[in-house]
DNA sequence: GCTTAGTACTTGGCCATACATAGTACTTTT
DNA sequence: AAAAGTACTATGTATGGCCAAGTACTAAGC
């Protein structure tokens, strides 16, 4: 066990999050994603990313688009679907409600 | 996949940072941080804690006594050790950017 | 004295996700 | 035709939260 490690478990599910939120602001593909992601500090990998997508589209929260590209292969431009939507607004209430408890909890200080 | 799924994620490894933070405010049983954290909505069950603090306790970071109780059996008195302190010093940092980060994310709107 | 209820802690198995790594497929450049 | 770059795919590993069942001790009821 070291902190590394709770740094990635940390990560856990919030990805998801951001994924969605990203996408809802309009068509992207995944490499946007992941400078985006990158900037943000948000440290995410394509091996972390894509699988993540292939999940999210199986789920019926997205879906994509191929379109041609200037400089390379075809990209997938991915949108939200209803359900993608639907999700997003839960998981923005379950983020909020965690960072309320966890700021519940480490606000206090030591009554010893 | 559902939604109830990804909450259960995103709590991985916030548990651990709670957890420390709780005992590095001063002694405390299981039960006690059971209370806390289900008074912060930080919902946990018996099965999840006593593993987290065993882990924690063979990564050095806690040690505990025994001390008798007047309704039931013994309990086990958790407190920090110096390198509990140091984790718990990082995790704190950790989880401070990763909600700026998501905050990054999640505060700009749709372009389109 | 024996059973019942309550409290505190333990254990084993399951599942989902972030990551590492390697690989495929297509396009452009030289 | 070969090399480099871009976009996406596939496989295997490790970890932590959760469920469920179980152990051990104390106190109260009959």
């Amino acid at each position: 066990m070291n902190v590394e490690n709770t740094q990635v478990q940390m990560r856990k599910g919030i990805l998801e999050y951001c994924v969605l939120h990203i996408i809802s602001r309009g068509e992207v593909y995944a490499s946007d994603m992941l400078d985006e992601l990158t900037a943000a500090k948000m440290i995410v990998v394509e091996g972390t990313l894509y699988p993540l997508l292939t999940r999210l589209k199986n789920a019926g929260l997205l879906e994509y688009k191929w379109v041609e590209s200037k400089s390379g292969p075809p990209r997938k431009y991915y949108t939200l679907t209803d359900k993608g939507s639907k999700v997003l607004e839960q998981l923005t209430k379950t983020w909020d409600e965690l960072v309320h408890s966890t700021q519940m909890i480490t606000s206090k200080s030591r009554t010893v």
